[in-house]
RNA sequence: GCCUCGAUGGUGGAAUUGGUAUACACGUACGACUCAAAAUCGUAUGCCGCAAGGCUUGAGGGUUCGACUCCCUCUCGAGGCACCA
């Protein structure tokens, strides 16, 4: 019979015990513990907490409360992210102030929390809307504004019709809709507070090197800033002024045989007197912005343009007078929104040519002369993490030598090798091949040819990926092992793919024809092309000829990004009132740090007429005047809402600091963020933006740390029971109050740990499932009738000391399912052999991350006077936890056909006793004739039999 | 189109990272208890087969004594990027 527990009756009352009695109060450091700062992404006070927030916050909570009974001291603090747009909309709907509304969500969500039990360091919370926290985000501001960082810029935005505001690239969907409001955006000509993002973009990518985060993860971040290198060159124009492009390939610019510039382009009006279709070209221009608006995703579009009449542009580098085009291809967003265009080794610009009957010149021959036919790899030798393939150009003797890192970077990741002067082939063969893949005596049979030339492929610098600019390859044999046979027998040692298995990236036929089509393509020309046509440039490397290049006509090697400015206005009522007030001649000056906060005005009428809302406070206004004088004016703009979060993780630490928004000592506590639990949807944008406000804050001595998260963990969604997304309309949403109503929020908690590995995927949710956790805590809740007076069952112990360290190990890892699994492969061995008073108690501690108030309650009602969570977490006995027997399967030529039990580490012999013992097994081996024995202690025994 | 993950029973998932595939849970069936139902307990449960046995980790191939795991090709799914010069 199952002991039925009440969870009503004793979670609210440990819940309010622990509060009392500042059970997870993380007080000062306390130097004798190592600290943890394991932070979640604070919730918007949206009114109600659903069971996203509860997978959010209460399965991490499993990971905080080990690491405390470990004698971590752990900060696990919790919040609010509580302006924006969702309560100035309520406020607006229901004519309530956005404060109001605000402020009774996050009384009701924090009543939910406590519901739900967790270990929250709550006397270090915040909130944004704190005037205690937006102060702070004022104050960096004025830093920021004071040294560059923000600034007012002019620019293209994007206005959100429906929202009255402009919005961030990042928040424009790829639809070209609001993310908010699904409005379509609109393009925008306004001056705007801007924060120089960009300027920070290389670091932003350079040290995703230093942290610890899934590739995957750092990959999108990447992908975000988009850095592409390359250079800025000036083409004049026959109108006296001229036109900066930027290319990747300046190396082939005596290719450029016309220059386009985009449609929007500032220079393309500015030219308007000099063009003498300018009809046509305005035509042009119009149609184009339509294009663009109605489909921005058809790159199967054609590529159009218009000729500029009347203007002509001059190549740099030769000389020759080119025509310029206006065309959709190239964007005014990106780059310097002009290009040069080299048909010749450009496949867009390849295409445009030909439309219009452009001349196409080639100035750039690859290093391979027959592409229908292309050479095998000599010999492929795997390094750690890197392989590497050479091709031999057969015009010009020259090796091009690749170091592959796998498919995805393999491709832009061409270098070519060279040798180390006064060393031998044979001398740095042997030390490469011994050093680099462990095979102690090898002797080379014949090494392939050194390769001389390029010193490095620009873009892989630039990611700074691979360390290694030289190798050789090799076709080796291992003497140690094949010694005994004959030399005409011996099997070449050309590192199969099997024996480096271990090895992720491997090269591979299909690789070796990506390489090849590289070496062909445009792209390979970076790394092993050599220039033609290009007057004294003729015959060099085209990595040099880049450098040589660009330096004869005073351009400028630079980086590009994808990545833009942060544009952090916003003309809404509910956010931080930009610090900034205007003299009486327009210039903007930061409001002083005495007058921080500079606060929010209550007296706004905040409904949307396209007016920003501060416009309308004549608090604000008078303020203004009173402090600065008569005829200044504020700034009437508020931030946006990712400002406040790029920096909630540095006020959590020193919350109450009235002199400073994070002491250095708050940071050397407890800065980093060691682990950083999130949702996908953040991956790209609140990271990015934080991670750069770090940065900013670096760059002004406020902070200690480069980067503000060691690790990050992106969390899966829980779906309904239909397998889709919970939403209202699909009538799919569970409610996590009805459901801690039900079962308890130990059970909510510990059915989420219990839907799969908590990093990446996503679970439906199952009524069925979660009844089965409650059934397990029931059973754990009348597992002391089963605890014994006498001694314990030997394997019982065992057990506990295994799942002990079974469970320690999951959770560590995020592996909640698994760890809830041994503790319920516990519990039934337990109930059917007995367990003693001991092994109770140690399992109660072990439960205690996943079903805080029931084994609190189990704790105390053993006679205990200390929670339970204030106890030391369980260790495994790994002398107990050993296996003196295990039962392995024994396969006869591959195939399972019985078992054998022994000890793990069994000598051989013994095993092939226990065989030959065997009723089954020995009438299968016996008198057969055994060609090979395999026998893996602890794992498995084959014999292969002759057919 | 490119990039990044994935695909294991009726379902969620497990597999010591190359060593007995399907742990744990759900569901289902049967049995016990009950007048009955629920709850609970017990047994069974990958597929085919009475059985012996055979087959099985999206499909096909490869490496290996041995592959869910490594390699290749293909199919499907999720997410990200996209006229980026």
């Amino acid at each position: 019979m199952h002991k039925r527990f009440n969870h009503q009756e004793f979670e609210k009352k440990w819940q309010e015990k622990w509060s009392e009695t500042g059970l997870y109060a993380v007080g000062a450091r306390d130097e004798s513990k190592e600290k943890e700062y394991v932070l979640i992404e604070w919730p918007y006070p949206s009114g109600n907490l659903h069971i996203g927030h509860w997978y959010a916050f209460a399965v991490p909570d499993i990971y905080v409360r080990m690491r405390r009974m470990q004698g971590k001291q752990v900060l696990f603090p919790m919040g609010f992210d509580a302006f924006g747009l969702p309560a100035e909309n309520a406020a607006i709907k229901n004519n309530v102030n956005p404060r109001d509304w605000t402020e009774k969500n996050i009384d009701h969500m924090r009543a939910q929390l406590a519901s739900m039990g967790n270990a929250f360091s709550w006397n270090k919370t915040c909130s944004s809307t704190d005037q205690d926290y937006y102060r702070w985000t004022q104050w960096m501001f004025t830093k920021f504004f004071e040294n560059d960082i923000a600034y007012r810029g002019e620019g293209v935005v994007n206005w959100c019709p429906g929202c009255s505001t402009v919005i961030a690239n990042e928040q424009v969907q790829a639809d070209g809709t609001c993310e908010r409001s699904g409005d379509v955006i609109e393009k925008k000509k306004m001056p705007q507070w801007m924060l120089r993002i960009t300027e920070f973009a290389d670091e932003l990518i350079d040290d995703l090197e230093t942290v610890n985060w899934a590739e995957n993860i750092k990959e999108a971040q990447r992908n975000w800033i988009g850095r592409s290198s390359g250079a800025e060159i000036d083409f004049k124009l026959s109108t006296e002024a001229s036109v900066t492009v930027f290319t990747t390939r300046p190396d082939t610019l005596y290719g450029a045989t016309y220059l386009v510039i985009a449609p929007e382009h500032d220079l393309v009006t500015k030219l308007q007197s000099k063009i003498t279709n300018w009809g046509e070209v305005a035509a042009y221009i119009q149609e184009t912005k339509q294009l663009a608006e109605q489909d921005r995703l058809d790159n199967t579009k054609e590529k159009t343009g218009v000729l500029l009449k009347g203007v002509t542009a001059t190549n740099p580098a030769s000389g020759e007078v080119i025509p310029v085009y206006i065309a959709n291809y190239v964007l005014a967003s990106y780059g310097t929104g002009a290009v040069m265009a080299v048909p010749a080794h450009d496949e867009r610009d390849y295409a445009f040519a030909k439309k219009y009957d452009l001349p196409i010149k080639q100035v750039m021959v690859p290093c391979m002369d027959d592409p229908d036919n292309p050479p095998e790899p000599q010999y492929d030798l795997i390094k750690r993490d890197t392989v590497v393939v050479h091709l031999r150009d057969r015009s010009t003797g020259k090796y091009a030598l690749l170091n592959w890192h796998g498919p995805q970077e393999g491709i832009k990741t061409a270098i070519m090798g060279g040798i180390e002067e006064g060393q031998t082939p044979e001398e740095a063969a042997l030390a490469e091949i011994s050093e680099e893949t462990a095979i102690p005596n090898a002797k080379i049979v014949k090494t392939s040819r050194w390769i001389t030339a390029a010193k490095y492929c620009a873009r892989h610098k630039a990611t700074n990926r691979c360390a290694h600019t030289y190798s050789l390859l090799a076709e080796v044999e291992d003497l140690s092992e094949q010694g005994d046979i004959p030399e005409n027998e011996r099997k070449l040692h050309t590192l199969t793919w099997h024996e480096a298995s271990e090895m992720r990236n491997l090269i591979t036929p299909k690789h070796q024809k990506q390489i090849w089509d590289l070496l062909q393509s445009d792209e390979a020309l970076l790394g092993s092309g050599y220039v033609i046509n290009s007057e004294e440039y003729d015959e060099m490397d085209s990595e040099d000829a880049k450098e040589a290049i660009v330096k004869k006509v005073n351009g400028r090697l630079t980086n590009t990004y994808r990545l833009r400015d942060w544009s952090v206005g916003r003309q809404r009522y509910w956010g931080v009132p930009i610090p900034i007030v205007y003299d009486p001649q327009g210039n903007a000056h930061v409001v002083p740090e005495e007058h921080l906060p500079w606060t929010l005005p209550e007296d706004v009428d905040f409904k949307p007429t396209g007016e920003p809302p501060l416009a309308k406070s004549k608090e604000l206004l008078d303020r203004t005047e009173r402090i600065f004088g008569a005829g200044w004016k504020p700034e009437v703009e508020t931030m946006d809402t990712f400002v406040d979060s790029s920096w909630y993780f540095l006020r959590y630490i020193d919350n109450e600091n009235t002199e400073h928004f994070s002491s250095t000592q708050a940071q050397k506590d407890w800065m980093q963020v060691d682990t950083y639990f999130g949702g996908a949807e953040h991956t790209t944008m609140h990271l990015l933006y934080s991670r750069f406000w770090q940065k900013a804050l670096k760059r002004l001595g406020l902070v200690e740390h480069k980067e503000p998260y060691v690790s990050r963990h992106n969390r899966g969604l829980i779906l309904g029971p239909d397998g889709n997304k919970m939403s209202k309309s699909k009538g799919n949403v569970i409610d996590p109050d009805e459901q801690v109503a039900l079962v308890g929020a130990d059970t909510v908690k510990m059915y989420l740990a219990f839907m799969g590995p908590y990093i990446g995927a996503n679970y439906p949710w199952d009524n069925g499932g979660i009844a089965g956790i409650h059934r397990f805590l029931e059973r754990v809740y009348g597992l002391s009738d089963h605890v014994v007076e006498s001694i314990e069952h030997n394997e019982t112990t065992k057990l506990l000391h295994k799942t002990i360290e079974k469970v320690t190990r999951d959770i560590a890892e995020y592996k909640f399912n698994t760890a809830v699994s041994a503790l319920m492969i516990y519990v039934n061995q337990a109930e059917k052999t007995g367990l003693s008073k001991d092994s109770y108690e140690m399992f109660i501690r072990l439960l205690a991350p996943f079903a805080p108030h029931l084994t609190e309650e189990l704790w105390y009602s053993l006679g205990k006077s200390e929670s339970v969570h204030a106890q030391l977490y369980p260790v495994s006995d790994p002398s107990i936890a050993a296996d003196e027997e295990v039962t392995i399967g024994v396969q006869i030529n591959g195939k399972l056909r019985g078992e054998i039990t022994l000890s793990p580490t069994a000598p051989e012999e013994e095993a092939w006793e226990l065989i030959e013992k065997h009723p089954s097994l020995s009438k299968q081996v016996l008198n057969q004739e055994i060609v090979k024995k395999i026998y893996v202690p602890g794992r498995i025994y084959n014999i292969i039999l002759a057919q």
